[in-house]
This record gives C-alpha cells, structure tokens and sequence, in this order.
DNA sequence: CGCTTCATGTGATGGCATATAACATTTAAT
DNA sequence: ATTAAATGTTATATGCCATCACATGAAGCG
C-alpha cells in the first residue's frame, strides 16, 4: 500500500516511486505537443515537469521517438473513435458524409496531433506490426468499409483517392495554406 | 592573393576562405535530406562534410531552421519549374492532367524534399512575406490558373480541393500508407 | 600603393538534450 | 522473509546549437 493516499496537489511528490509516470508523461507529451508541436518537446523538460529524474522517463519509452510514437498511436486510437462516432447513424451515404466532416474537424481541432501522427515513425519504413501501424490502418478502416459499402464500383484504390483528398485538405490547412471553413469545403467534396 | 593558386581537388581546403561555401552547404543539405530526410540533419555534420569549422555555416544561414527554410525554398523553385514544363504544351484539359502526373512524380521522387517544402518555416504562421512563402505559393499559381482556365465554374475554393487531393495521395505515398504507382492513380482521379 | 573596412572562417565556450550506467528504493513474487 | 523485478536518482559521456572574440583575406578608397 502506497503511503501517499494524501491528495497530489503538491508538487514535490513525497514517495520514492511516482505512481503512474507513463501515464503522467504521455499526458504532458499531448498538451505540449498540442500546444507548440513535436519539434521542441523535450524528454527533459517533460521529466522537469512532472519533477521527476531526467533519466526517468527512459523507464517508460526507450528513447524520444518512441514516447512520440506512443503519442501518435493513441492520436490514431481517439481519431478512430471519433470516426466510428460521426458514422454512427444514418444511411450509408450521409454516414459517409458525416465522417469526412468529422475527419476534416479532428484535423482542424488537433493539428499538432494530427501532423505528428502522419510524420512520426513510419518514416524508416517501421516494423509493419508496430502498435502505430496497426493504430493508423484501424483509423482508415471504418471509412473505407463505408466507401466501399455507398459504392459497390469503388475500388480499394478509390477509397484511397477520397482519403488522400481529406488528408491533403487537412495538410494544406495545418500549414496555412488554405482557410476555407470544413463546412466550404464539404460543400465541394464529391462524396 | 592567395598562396595556392594550384587548385586542388582535395577536400583539404588550403584557402583559408571556402569560396562558395553557402552554396557547398545548401548542396551538401540538399544531399542529405534526401537520403536521410531533414530529421537527422545537424549543422555540425554539415560543416565537418564542407571541411569548415562548426561555426562557419553561422556566416550564411542564421540557424538551422534558416538553412532549411533555404532548402525548401529551393525545392518550390524546382517544383514550379517542373509543373510550369509539364504544363507547356497541349490543351487546357491535357495539361492539367500531365501537371497532376507531374506533381505526383515530383513527389514521388523526392520525397523527404517535399516533405520539408510542406513542414518547414510555415509551421509558426511564419512571415507572410517570406522567401518560402513567396516560392510556395507561386509553385500553385500555375496550377490554379489551368484549373480555373479548364474549368471556367471552378473556383477558388475548387482549385484548393483538387489540389488537397493531389498532396494527400504524394503525403500518403511518402508515408508508406498507400503504395499504388502513379499511373494507377491517374487514373481514379478525375481532373 | 598603403590603409581601412567588410565579409568570411576559426577556436573556444555555455547551455541544453539525448542516452547510458551504476546505485537506491519500493513493489511483487516465491 | 528473502529475493527478483520495476521504477526512480545521481552522475557522466557525447553531441548539437548558437554566440563570443579574434584571424584572415578581399575589396574599396585615398
């Protein structure tokens, strides 16, 4: 039994072990890395603030790109549930509809997130059986599933046409690009 | 004048002025990115390969993220050159359609670039006035321009969606999401 | 021609981050 | 209870970024 059933509203924690520092850490990652991106986050300033050891959070995740990847990966598992969400109810074509807006919306809202989770460690070609991996293609699933059900022609390379134009509108927003509202460019969107 | 007028193809540099070193580094930078992509570059590993002291390439680029936005400057440059070349001969229609193949080539063959080109400076809102911005948005205008041009309805907004289409497919290829070669994609988009 | 000035490169340095190693303290397993 | 496994701490080695003060050479000016 841990000693420290005291609230944990101090900040110098007063036990030798932290309780649940990966869980501490990856919710710092998250609001870091939504509020100034992945580029400066730093696995020291996250051990500062959650006042533990520089050394500590190599505990947890092997090095930087892994605690990223750790990120990114429950990046793709809420972004998943927000998808099943919008495509929830309704016919298969307005479900559809509905999760391309949804889509658009996630990537407007979690910016940061959602470049991350694109740009994180699939870059080496990563192990196909990487957690991250399998995160990102059960992401895709339920939209392809949908595209393929309002349109039996649809071809599996189809289904990644119309996910590479959301993706790309979602890209060029984040960057500055374009500044169209999601509700223009559905208006646009041939779904 | 310099004491060594025999010049040298060794790496050993005897001037104890480079010559053209802002030149040399944004090559070496340019190599490198491509092989290995922007992630890993170090201004130190630069100037060992230029043969310079670590702080020599300070003199021509403010910081590392200056050098980068030069790099991605001149990758918009070489972008537009090889759209504007695709899109010179042939009706409106055609060349619209050889433009789309070529941006996707263009991505296709240089990946971690295009990577950068969309990743680098504008991350911050960066000046609206700069070089970079400057180079991006005019490797579009050619783009627009035939879309509005084929397209007499299209819009503004409407040239933005197909070309969000067109990133997304080269983002989701670099990405190693999707593997379809660009012929095959041609042919599911419609231009 | 000699002097000055500016651009460019060098060496040294401070600060911060990554990552590892050796040691300490709880927790858990037998 | 004793031991093994997790988890956290204190050093430490290495590397990069960025900025000094200073050196060298090139270009302009009288």
């Amino acid at each position: 039994m841990k000693r420290n059933a005291d609230a944990k509203s101090s900040d110098s924690r007063k036990t030798y072990h932290h309780g649940d520092l990966r869980k501490v850490l990856l919710d710092a990652a998250r609001a870091e890395i939504a509020a100034h991106g992945a580029q400066g986050l730093s696995m020291a300033s996250l051990a500062r603030r959650a006042g533990v050891a520089q050394s500590a959070p190599y505990r947890h995740f092997s090095d930087r790109e892994d605690l990223l990847a750790a990120v990114a990966t429950d990046g793709f598992e809420r972004f998943t549930e927000v998808l099943l969400e919008a495509a929830s109810d309704g016919d298969d074509v307005t479900a559809l509809n509905r999760m391309a807006a949804a889509y658009l919306v996630f990537g407007e809202r979690n910016v940061e997130l959602y470049r991350l989770m694109f740009a994180s460690g699939l870059v080496p070609g990563a192990a196909p059986d990487s957690a991250l991996k399998r995160a990102a293609t059960a992401s895709f699933q339920p939209l392809v599933d949908r595209i393929t059900a309002s349109d039996s022609a649809a071809s599996h390379l189809s289904a990644h046409v119309r996910w590479g134009q959301l993706h790309g509108l979602v890209m060029l927003k984040a960057d500055g690009f374009i500044h169209d509202p999601v509700e223009a460019l559905m208006g646009t969107i041939s779904f």
